[in-house]
DNA sequence: TGTACATCAGTGAACGCGCGTTCACTGATGTAC
DNA sequence: TGTACATCAGTGAACGCGCGTTCACTGATGTAC
């Protein structure tokens, strides 16, 4: 054969080569780093075509440019790296909802700017929201159970946030609850139509946010005609 | 082995040979039928554990009770199968909507009625549903796109019983289907939250409803005092 | 109705391949003195 | 500062296994006469 000298790009297509590039100032500890980085943004790649799932532990050293026996050197298994992109994939979860709290807190315009950051981050880490999207339904038990917690708690974050609001601070809390429960299931589906979009139409996205807008700025308007502790 | 006659439950760690018992009275096209559901049948029981994709033509076969050759017989791959898959879930999907919309039409009480024909649906498919959930954002593009275009002809036919209620009537077309969209956003929602309940608390079931119930009042009051054509 | 032949769902052996994991190893980096 | 030893991230061979797919086959069902 004309097999050559080095571990070749492999891709699909084109995928490059992740090999480390030889970074000479670094010290032990800053090369594994390094690596452990590497399998987790090729394992993130990957997950983008094919479900976390189903991705082998072969295929993602193979992409980070490593032999598969030195994966065990920084996860014990597949199962634990996926755990590791779940935890920073909320990182960026949170991020977003700090973004959100610290912005305009008048409650006639909170819909728009909400919108915007939620963009922001989504251009941001396309590939973290596109997996937690992805395994949110799709995943494992342990993974799903993790991301939907973090949703959980996004929703009850808000809903701390509503209840500040002062038109809202007679609202029973499980109406509170409720409201901030409604608009996270828009926020995400919002989310997932923003990932979905085919790059070749940009003119979606503002499509895709009006309607979120549309259909928040209508709950809002319900959420005011609302009678507290209906039933 | 005390094998005895029927198809089983098939519960997970004491998985039974799906071996199809000698039907004596049959031709050879309903032999040939019955294989085939009973290949559909096991996809559908292991994807509940692991992601579709990640499920091998063997072990279905083996789940199936036949030796991985005959499965050519039926299907030209697994993708084939799953679309097949999706064929008949969306197939409940429409019932689901045929019930909903031959129910009461009283613009008033159209939600109660409405939620218990999803309960219904979901506890007389649980398996079909449970695939369209996890396969609406975890499966490959193919089965994907097809999942998600029928929830997009969901909408937009609820869309068109939406614009029937007379005071409805005047609503600008976007409006109507921003509002169609939001309802099945939640109806989507409701549906994951079913699935995900766990078995051993029956009361979840209920209170889940009551989110979906006042989640949906909730919009339509929203839409009532909706400006048209807002913006 | 009876016989001879065609069809074809399901079988079982075989293939080459990628999988996860083990193991002994190499050689650069880190540390103790 | 220099030397001797320890650490350990990454290597490469090897393993047994399940994978998708091929192929020639069997024998019950279906059809033509």
């Amino acid at each position: 054969v004309s097999s050559s000298s080095r571990p070749r790009p492999h891709s699909r297509s084109s995928r490059p080569p992740r090999a480390r590039p030889s970074h000479e100032g670094e010290s032990r500890d800053e090369r594994k780093a390094r690596t452990r980085r590497t399998l987790l943004d090729a394992a993130l790649d990957l997950s983008e075509q094919e479900s976390f799932g189903a991705l082998s532990l072969r295929e993602v050293t193979k992409a980070a440019g490593i032999v598969p026996t030195a994966f065990y050197r920084h996860f014990h298994d597949m199962d634990e790296l996926g755990l590791a992109l779940v935890d920073e994939s909320v990182g960026s979860l949170h991020g977003l909802l700090r973004a959100v709290r610290t912005g305009a807190i008048d409650p006639d315009h909170v819909v728009r700017p909400s919108l915007e950051v939620l963009v922001e981050h989504v251009r941001a880490h396309p590939a973290h929201f596109r997996f937690l999207a992805r395994e949110r339904s799709g995943g494992s038990p342990t993974i799903r159970q993790a991301i939907r917690r973090e949703i959980k708690l996004f929703s009850s974050e808000l809903a701390i946030d509503i209840a500040r609001f002062p038109t809202r601070a007679a609202w029973p809390s499980a109406d509170i609850s409720m409201l901030s429960d409604l608009l996270v299931t828009v926020i995400v589906a919002t989310t997932e139509a923003l990932l979905d979009m085919s790059p070749e139409r940009p003119d979606a996205e503002a499509e895709v946010l009006r309607l979120a807008r549309d259909q928040m700025t209508l709950i809002i308007v319900g959420a005011t005609a609302w009678r507290p502790s209906a039933d």
